[in-house]
DNA sequence: GTGTCGGCTCGACGCCGACAA
DNA sequence: TTGTCGGCGTCGAGCCGACAC
């Protein structure tokens, strides 16, 4: 009703924890306890962050499973199964939710295929402009009045004192004092987000006069177990009620399954197969605060961004969540357009973009999606990226559901005309960014002639790319005669990806002989630190697997990990080829560590009988402001069960440990090149974890 | 070494805990740091408990993997394996163990199965008298000197104190005091069962002068999570060093696996199965304070007590441990022999008599195993349990695994001759002890004239069991009918059990034709109240299903479930069949509580969407002293995938829910009758669990 | 001999203004 | 305007003997 708010939560009704003049509430409205789940809407976005969008009840989407997979990153579910790429939905309902032990929002949609939208995609048609309009959600983008977002500092989080609250925001939202008093105060009452009550004593005192939140605070502090560098939110609604949200700081999480929501709330892939199979509906969950990308997209956007010209060279601009939760954009240029899992997803519009950015950390967001950025003027290259086809040819890329991919007319002709067409481009246009790199003596880096490679583009994160089957069968040869990458070029592509990228980092101290090129097919990773003066040159990709387990130190603090796709390759030599195994879940390895300023730090868990006490002593020199960041094994390329490597597994802090293959792709593990010395350990993409107390 | 203990650990010298003299202790003895999960020998035997005896490295036993499985009640473990009743090994190995979190004391022994003293056991040989004094470790018979039990007071659980300590225990075990000082004390240090120091400030004072931990005791109370009613133990070894240990109180558990033995240290039953097929050695835990029968006999014991001829009658009587963890003996009446699970494991000794206890609560313990009893004096009646096979004979129940049962002379001929010999004498004496009930028109019970029914038994539970498949169709026609459990006879028999317990549970305020009757193969169940004025008539077995869930109640307390084999049936009607679906993971159901004097009451999970406050307002409303028991759920026979059931799982306290079968075998379900109106749910058969904060 | 309790001490939590960024 | 700190009041943990069973 406020300012176009559009109703997505029919039931929230029942709450009625929005509204606008305050005229026609009904007398629900004063029901104090919530619907299971459902959460005030304005206080659902103020947590969610400013840039999220979420579909409109009713509206044509397009759902990626392939997005969906990263999103969750859930270990458990089976990797068995069969779906398009794109599949074109339509909006039966969408839920505002909010995890009950962290406070996480999340949205749990409806879809139902619809079989009419994929039609007008193929015919080539783009959204309408009514649904233009109405299809995308557009309450995060109205400034949602009478809020505020503090970021809490020490002092809010110390138990020393109470919490100060920013001048404006006490005037904002809270009632009014009365001022003439000595020291005007109220008891404030706030909803969060489950409907539970917090209160507060708010007073009006100190020298210079300020705003305080003082008894009650410490409790909530507690509960909610913030700490300084996560945000509360409070927000005043239109009758007058408080509610009070939780941003935590932004770090790296492990998707939502350590949250437990697509155990409790929401069904998992394998259940989006079978209502795809049936064409019944079908419920999913998003985070936003997980991932910035979406993986359910409205149809007219998701249209409109594959009708633009893109190429090689273009400009871009995208919107970015800083660690205020303000808006920032970056700019960036397209240096490349591929599959990213050409094997499982082939002609996937997921993240099929490759960029470089400007003036931003490279090292995640390489690859984003089309309808994520928009293209900065100029720049209409002779890389289309698609046309939507208006008839269909008939390819090897159908999609291997058959039941989906041909509903109606059984000619087996694929719908996905697109998808072939674009894989046709790639195969027979060439689109490479390839760039020759050469180290010269003195260790200083030389910029290849590349006219479109911005300033801000570190030597130091060169990415690299090709695609050609037969450049890549020279290349493995060149690289097993170890002959191409002993300082002159690096030119290499690994076994089983259609594109790859390459990093190369550095180390200053090492000769410049010494060189450690990564490749992997989804993300780079952070840069890895080479440990003077060995040097590894790998290529590898493997079976990811998730190693999850309940740590708990002294019976006292107890984190829960959610780790997927770590892996090493400690004393491996070259030609050394392996796969990772299940069994290896009893295993020394690493525990990796994050401070809130992102500083990383790694601990080694020892090698048993002395894991226990070794373990323990770890963890408790551990600052407390850390956070636990990941965790890998030492073992990756070998099965681990032999006899002997049973119990080594730090009894002291672990436990409830299960191992579990995610969704992922199997790659085999191919060295090329390793150190002889020691102990070289590098995870090779990325770790996640989620800390639940 | 001193009062003929024996070396069981062999790694435990490494430690040097016990020793004799002081004389010759080797240096090793000030290592800090034990040997992971390998405890002081003396310490352990303390904390067990009084009645637990080891098997000795290098005796032969007999290992019952039925025993195993109910000791584990493990409802991960996968139930597709063939292994005979009684499994012939020697013992290679005996290590005990305490395991990280709880403290609990268990023991790993591993065996090799041994095909002589299979032999001599179809020969008839007995176990020697030299193995019969060598076979069983005496150490936990013996007293320890030094040591000192004392359970815990609510003074000493208290944060207003500290911890009393009984003088001649004071005395006795730690170092003398100078009483001449007005407030003698002095700081002692002791090593519990990991090896983990703890510092205690013992001081003698107070008029009466009395001796008392104050400083570090709260710190200890904490960790450990001691509440009154558990038991520490202090010990000091023969080289001066103290020890401590700790006895929690006797209560329901889940067996090891809420603990995680099976998945940190020990292997499950499937590797066993390997093991036996390659008779190569395999290892097990035993936890000696989870259930008081013992799965790993010594084979002169084994032998020694099926030589006994045992008679439906016959006067018994048995050691037990009271909470106190003293010895007590209790006699009582042997009312039957049979196979506790004749599906699964026929012939089997394990539990196959069923017995009444003279002065005992009999809702456990009423069944046992032949070499748990010591027969009082006469009453040698007609029913000899077993006599060794001096033959083979051909029969239809040689154990499935024919790589075992036929291991050398591939004639087929099984080894268990003693098996069928025990089904045979069942079957052609027709060991019964049928009583036939009726209930008067005025409500009260009539004893069936039975001579030999002890004083103490209640009418309100009688037991009958019959094994006959002749009487068993006709009885089936009857229950069908409707007819013979309208009031008069109950003689039923369930469909799938070769022999069955019926429980009679009266409900005063109902006409007696309201009556239950409940069938189930293993364990009689609680006693359940009707509600008035319903009636159930139900004959059951169901697919049992384990349902494990971490609970957690506005973020404070976890506890975790370790829940098998509940499954009900509401709003079912008479003819009804099923099974349950591990589909049924997302549903309502019941919390059942009990508290420590085995009260039970039971909390109704509501309904969603309300599932959220209710619940919490449910666990809030549960007394402090209350544990949670078990866990049932309502739609047991009907698959739940159904939508519209999915998120109705409160949750807010369910989470990490992992919905797994069991090992037992499957059943089908028929219901017989039923009543119309509502709400009338039973749980059918065991669930257990464990507390774990 | 020892379980429980009131009295007492001490330290952590948390409310206050001072002060400075 | 608001982050941090010293001052200080309050309360619970924990040490003590009194007292009773």
């Amino acid at each position: 009703m406020m300012c176009g708010i559009i109703d997505l939560n029919s039931v929230v009704d029942e709450e009625s924890c929005y509204g606008g003049g305050g005229g026609g509430e009904s007398p629900s409205s004063m029901v104090a306890a919530p619907v299971v789940g459902l959460v005030c809407m304005e206080l659902w976005h103020a947590c969610a962050g400013p840039l999220i969008s979420l579909p409109k009840k009713g509206s044509a989407v397009v759902y990626l499973p392939q997005g969906h997979l990263e999103h969750l990153a859930d270990p458990n579910e089976a990797s068995d199964f069969d779906l398009p790429p794109h599949i074109f939905c339509r909006v039966v309902d969408v839920k505002l939710k909010a995890e009950q032990n962290s406070d996480e929002v999340f949205a749990q949609v409806t879809l139902v295929p619809d079989y009419q939208i994929e039609q007008k995609w193929k015919l080539g048609e783009a959204g309408e402009e009514i649904e233009e309009k109405e299809g995308i959600d557009v309450a995060g983008k109205c400034f949602t009045p009478h809020m505020f977002c503090k970021t809490l500092t020490a002092s809010d989080t110390s138990t020393h004192g109470g919490f100060s609250v920013p001048r404006r925001a006490a005037e904002d939202c809270f009632p009014p004092l009365d001022y003439k008093l000595q020291r005007p105060s109220q008891e404030l009452v706030a909803k969060d987000l489950h409907g539970v009550e917090w209160k507060f004593r708010h007073i009006y005192r100190g020298q210079p006069r300020r705003h305080l939140l003082t008894t009650g605070w410490s409790a909530f502090v507690n509960k909610k177990k913030l700490l300084s560098g996560d945000a509360v939110l409070f927000l005043k609604t239109g009758d007058g009620e408080l509610r009070l949200g939780i941003r935590r700081a932004l770090q790296v999480r492990s998707g939502t399954k350590a949250l437990g929501f697509d155990i409790q709330q929401c069904n998992g892939i394998s259940s989006v197969v079978d209502s795809i199979t049936t064409k019944s509906s079908f419920s999913l969950c998003y985070n936003p605060r997980v991932s910035s990308s979406e993986f359910i997209i409205p149809y007219y956007k998701f249209a409109k961004s594959l009708r633009h010209r893109l190429s090689c060279g273009m400009r871009f601009k995208m919107k970015f969540e800083t660690d205020e939760a303000a808006e920032r954009r970056h700019t960036g240029i397209l240096i490349g357009i591929s599959d990213m899992d050409s094997v499982r997803w082939p002609g996937s519009k997921w993240r099929c973009l490759l960029v470089r950015w400007d003036d931003f950390d490279a090292t995640r967001h390489n690859r984003v999606s089309p309808w994520e950025i928009e293209p900065c003027s100029s720049a209409s290259g002779p890389c289309s990226l698609v046309l939507p086809a208006t008839k269909r040819s008939r390819t090897g890329f159908a999609p291997p559901n058959a039941d989906y991919s041909s509903p109606r007319d059984g000619t087996g002709i694929s719908d996905f005309g697109e998808s072939s067409r674009f894989q046709k481009v790639l195969q027979g246009q060439e689109i490479f960014c390839c760039e020759t790199y050469n180290v010269p003596v003195d260790g200083r880096t030389h910029q290849p002639p590349e006219p479109r490679c911005s300033p801000g583009f570190r030597s130091s994160s060169l990415i690299m790319m090709e695609g050609s089957h037969h450049a890549t069968d020279r290349l493995n040869t060149s690289l097993q005669s170890g002959k191409v990458l002993q300082g002159q070029e690096a030119f290499v592509r690994p076994l089983y990806s259609n594109t790859t990228m390459l990093e190369k980092v550095e180390s200053p101290s090492v000769n410049r002989r010494s060189t450690l090129l990564q490749g992997f097919p989804a993300q780079l990773c952070p840069s890895v630190r080479i440990p003077s003066p060995s040097s590894v040159l790998m290529i590898q990709q493997a079976y990811p697997y998730g190693f999850n387990f309940n740590a708990r130190q002294n019976g006292e603090k107890e984190v829960r990990s959610d780790i997927r796709t770590s892996y090493q390759f400690p004393d491996v030599h070259p030609g050394d080829t392996g796969a990772l195994l299940p069994s290896m879940r009893q295993s020394t390895g690493q525990i990796l560590l994050k401070d809130n300023e992102n500083q990383m730090d790694q601990l080694q868990l020892p090698y048993a009988p002395q894991s226990m006490n070794g373990t323990k002593e770890l963890l408790s020199a551990c600052k407390s402001s850390w956070r636990l960041f990941g965790f890998s094994l030492n073992e990756g390329n070998h099965a681990i069960s032999k006899e002997g490597s049973q119990s080594q597994f730090a009894p002291s802090c672990i436990r409830d440990s299960s191992f579990s293959p995610c969704n992922e792709q199997p790659h085999l593990a191919k060295v090329v090149k390793a150190c002889t010395n020691g102990n070289n350990t590098y995870a090779v993409r990325d770790v996640l974890l989620d800390m639940a107390l």
